[in-house]
RNA sequence: CGGGGUGUAGCGCAGCCCGGUUAGCGCAUCUGGUUUGGGACCAGAGGGUCGCAGGUUCGAAUCCUGCCACCCCGACCA
């Protein structure tokens, strides 16, 4: 076992954060709520950016840049997105240092002060929409379909790796249309690329729904979420879409002539994802042993171990693990070879575990006498020797198995953990001892919403768009309702 | 931002109540040797603003005050 960390069942919230921590994701830094994300995490998000990148192009989008400084006028056009935010910005009031004249180091120089504060933007909205303002004159400047990748800033209370930090990374996709219709569809296509981001790549079921008015975007008409649940039965929202109508558009002016030579206003979208997305990698799939990561996403897919008696049988398996190794990188599949000698194999297999690589090949003596590797699967642990040959179909099947299996398992807890519940007192029950999705009935007002999160601290996580219509009673009032939605408890 | 806890070598901790040699242990690191099929062993060595700033005292890791950071529990949120 896995020495080092916490065990899952004792103590869910320390076993994340030393995972965390010990698999060299991330740490805390000198900042305040703020991380570093080490190179081992970072390599995640980069495969995340390269998936979602082709998925995003492959939709017609774009990347672009924007400023990471928001005037202070424009932020506070749209009265509900500024409401939303106001609690949690930072905010840019001088430009300058010097040193204190009494010696005490480096100040503020009060005279450099700002004429209009600058916040740092906690989402892009408001700049985007005032450029887009100077792009748009006719419906052939439109659609414009641009995604950000960038730093955001959101000055929270209380942080914790991953899941919630001052400082995170996204991509923010800003879309402008000509109609109602378009903008639409672009938030339910860009919900549905999530969805498949997630369940492809993250090997992470989703539920996709609608979001209630207590819980959508501020400045939006509707959002659109993908919600998956943890091993500990929380939910976590994963990506976010949201259709702005033409709130946007009349915050920044933003009107185009149609075909017809009537001037409207534009119709928009946003879509975000961030690096909260880790997170949720880390928590569904993982074990006491350490991360487990779905191939698609992992920074290292194999690792080659070598097991010598003396360092003369060293040359020789060595000779056979580079030549596996550049094979296997042909192939497209990112490969270690670790040789380094201050480490015994079996704390290497144990530091590889811990961090999740999904396949581990070991060669020893004896593999280079029958002319076999020992092979190890991180998900399910499993041990087996192979002739040495067949590597290369072997490893890329067991990659994909691997990335099939975690899903299924991650398919099956959902399943195993998902109620449909009509009595008060067992949809208490279940989120008091077990946790886990719940369809339940709601009678569709925002003070019920309110009173079933002040009880229980459950919140609607999406009402799925695959609901069917089923009458029912409110779980919480007993009034008619029209189909159930998704309760949990949720990070 | 409220309640509780923690801060001593890279990491994990002891010492603090009850102030007094040279601040100690395990892991890690370095050197040498033996090892290597599931977290090796022996010998030696290096490494400390005791979170920061004040104060009390002949003397502070230890007592007092303020601040900072982190963790847990609440309120707020992706």
């Amino acid at each position: 076992m896995a020495k080092f960390l916490t065990n899952r069942e004792e103590n869910y919230a320390k076993w994340y954060n030393d995972l965390v921590i010990k698999a060299d994701l991330a740490e805390n830094s000198a900042v305040r709520g703020c991380m570093v994300i080490k190179p081992y995490g970072y390599a995640i998000w980069e495969n995340i950016q390269a998936a979602l990148n082709k998925m995003f192009k492959a939709t017609g989008h774009v990347n672009a840049y924007f400023p990471l400084f928001i005037p202070k006028s424009f932020f506070s056009r749209e009265a509900a997105h500024v409401e939303g935010f106001a609690k949690e910005c930072a905010v840019v009031t001088h430009y300058r240092l010097k040193n204190d004249e009494n010696g005490k180091g480096i100040i503020v120089d009060p005279s450099a002060r700002l004429e209009e504060e600058l916040i740092i933007r906690p989402t892009s909205e408001t700049i985007i929409w005032n450029s887009y303002k100077n792009w748009i004159q006719s419906y052939r400047d439109l659609p414009i379909l641009i995604n950000q990748w960038a730093n955001v800033v959101r000055w929270e209370m209380r942080t914790r790796l991953f899941l919630r930090t001052a400082e995170f990374l996204w991509q923010e996709g800003h879309t402008a249309h000509a109609t109602r219709e378009e903008a639409i569809e672009e938030t339910e296509r860009m919900i549905n690329v999530y969805a498949e981001f997630a369940e492809n790549f993250m090997a992470l079921p989703v539920l996709k729904g609608y979001k209630s008015d207590n819980e959508k975007f501020a400045g939006a008409i509707d959002t659109y979420a993908i919600e998956a649940l943890m091993q500990d039965g929380k939910a976590l929202q994963s990506g976010t879409s949201h259709f702005l109508g033409q709130n946007f558009a009349k915050a920044f002016d933003v009107q185009f002539t149609d075909k017809s030579g009537r001037l409207d206003y534009v119709w928009a979208t946003s879509w975000g994802l961030s690096t909260r997305t880790i997170g949720a990698l880390i928590m569904a799939h993982s074990d006491n042993r350490g991360l487990v990561l779905p191939p698609r996403l992992a920074p290292l897919q194999v690792v080659i171990i070598p097991i010598y008696n003396n360092s003369a049988q060293l040359p020789a398996i060595s000779e056979k693990a580079t030549e596996i190794k550049i094979r296997l990188e042909k192939a497209g599949i990112s490969v270690k070879y670790d040789d380094r000698d201050n480490n015994k194999p079996g704390w290497k297999f144990a530091d590889y575990e811990l961090k999740g690589v999904p396949i581990r090949l070991a060669i020893g003596p004896r593999d280079l006498e029958n002319n076999s590797v020992e092979i190890a699967r991180r998900d399910t642990l499993e041990k087996k020797t192979i002739p040495a040959d067949s590597v290369y179909s072997v490893i890329p099947e067991m990659l994909e198995e691997i990335q099939k299996n975690i899903y299924n398992k991650a398919l099956q807890f959902r399943n195993d953990n998902t109620f449909i519940v009509d009595d008060w007192n067992e949809f208490q029950n279940i989120l008091d001892n077990q946790g886990g999705f719940i369809m339940a009935h709601w009678d569709g007002t925002a003070e019920t919403e309110e009173k079933i999160k002040q009880e229980t601290k459950a919140t609607i996580r999406c009402i799925p768009f695959d609901a069917p219509e089923e009458r029912g009673r409110c779980i919480y009032s007993g009034k008619p309702s029209e189909r159930r939605v998704l309760f949990a408890r949720a990070y």
